[in-house]
DNA sequence: CAGCGTATGTTTACGCCGTATACGTACACC
DNA sequence: GGTGTACGTATACGGCGTAAACATACGCTG
């Protein structure tokens, strides 16, 4: 660290010479993608994706914003290489565990660590569903098509035909993706408040018009967790493996 | 139509004296929050959410961009707007059919004109998750606040405690938005292409790396439809019913 | 009808954005 | 040691959201 140069555009340029070595670019040696989209990511976790700008990206890597574009073709493909990121970081928790002996626990096995990574990356989360809907799926990045086989692999590999395969494929995409993004929602209006209707900013609420809701808002803004999780996936598949 | 000035800005300034009454102002009359939004929703359903600007809505209204933040605060309340839009035409859709008569039935009635309403606006479906994603529960707009206390209310009518209501309640809405989110993900690659592999550009993916997918790649690229739907929630509302 | 406050839309300007294009420059290889 | 190329820089353009100051026509008061 204390050896590295902290600011490589830092200095006189006038009397710098040669500024620095071209390993030396970016703030601590070259680029790679994998470096841009880990930055960019922790970017993201930290400040949100508005605060994500090829700019801002770029000077995070002590770069200018167009260096970028030799990692990513634009901004889009740079938002598809977050969505990828975060598949990648499923992967990597999925190695670590021991697979599961059932197609039905693997499946839950997959889930569970699915929503561990979105909570983990909750400002990132808003991009799988809105990359996914911008991208038709022979284009989506490679790790979320391997994500796809592995689970269409458990399925076919469990005796299901084609039919029945795809049906399960897609309810247990939409809980997913649903019950995370039910999940991240926000509750708390006003962090600094102790009283809980304060903190939840019912007092914004017309009153009257909303009853129920003013009645059962605090027991919503607990959180649902991989139990909640467990259980709608279980009555799916239960159902949709009957019926298939 | 015939009698009103087809474009209010035209005209030689110089020679047109008071160029325009006030009432003129906007291409067809004054500016209302509700044609704003209207103007609005329609720009994103035929070219897409990325095409909507400030500068170009108002042109669409035919008014400068300033002019529309008297009816929304900023570009994000801009977008809650069109949350509560989409809300708004399910509310008239609801009310437009006879209620259903157990809570059970109501619920799919429910599910169902929300789908509905979400696949004749695609491109404004993102916004559901995106925005809520945003903003605190007791900020959301008063639509939606509305469509909570409706199925609330229809949950604890049928007698469940609060916590069953409440798991129910998530239950419903992550099914419903993630299932939608799903059924809107685009397949076809290229329109244009007549064989149904190359229209799915299947030729993009790695072939021997994801072979089951390639296989039922044909069968994702259908629709779930409302039959799909009403299966899953189906299959959740049992098992919560039955557990809470 | 006269005059005025207010509601409504315009103008101008600023800083940020994505990115096309042209350009240096240090490295790897012969 | 010379050269091709991979990599990052420099500059520029049009569009973005929006703050602030401004113009104007309406509706109310007398």
């Amino acid at each position: 660290m204390a050896g590295e140069r902290p600011e490589a555009r830092s200095g006189d340029p006038r009397t710098a010479g040669p500024a620095r070595r071209a390993a030396d670019r970016g703030r601590y040696g070259r680029l790679s993608r994998a470096r841009v989209l880990a930055s960019a990511l922790e970017l993201v976790d930290r400040e949100g994706l508005s605060a994500l700008s090829m700019r801002r990206l770029g000077a995070e890597l002590g770069v200018e914003a167009m260096a970028l574009y030799r990692y990513a073709e634009g901004k889009d493909a740079l938002l598809d290489g977050l969505v990828e990121a975060l598949y990648l970081e499923l992967e990597e928790r999925l190695a670590g565990q021991a697979e599961a002996s059932s197609w039905r626990a693997e499946l839950q096995r997959v889930a569970r660590a699915t929503y561990e990574v979105c909570l983990a990356h909750p400002q990132a989360v808003p991009l799988l569903t809105t990359r996914m809907l911008a991208v038709p799926l022979a284009r989506r990045p490679l790790a979320v098509l391997r994500n796809h086989e592995r689970v269409l692999t458990l399925l076919t590999g469990a005796g299901f035909d084609d039919a029945a395969v795809v049906g399960l494929f897609r309810a247990f995409n939409s809980w997913l993706i649903g019950y995370v993004s039910e999940e991240l929602r926000p509750m708390v209006d006003n962090p600094d408040e102790e009283e809980p209707a304060f903190r939840l900013g019912l007092h914004r609420m017309p009153a009257h018009e909303l009853p129920v809701l003013r009645g059962v808002a605090a027991a919503l803004a607990e959180r649902g967790g991989t139990e909640g999780l467990a259980t709608g996936l279980d009555a799916l598949l239960d159902r949709l493996a009957a019926t298939g």
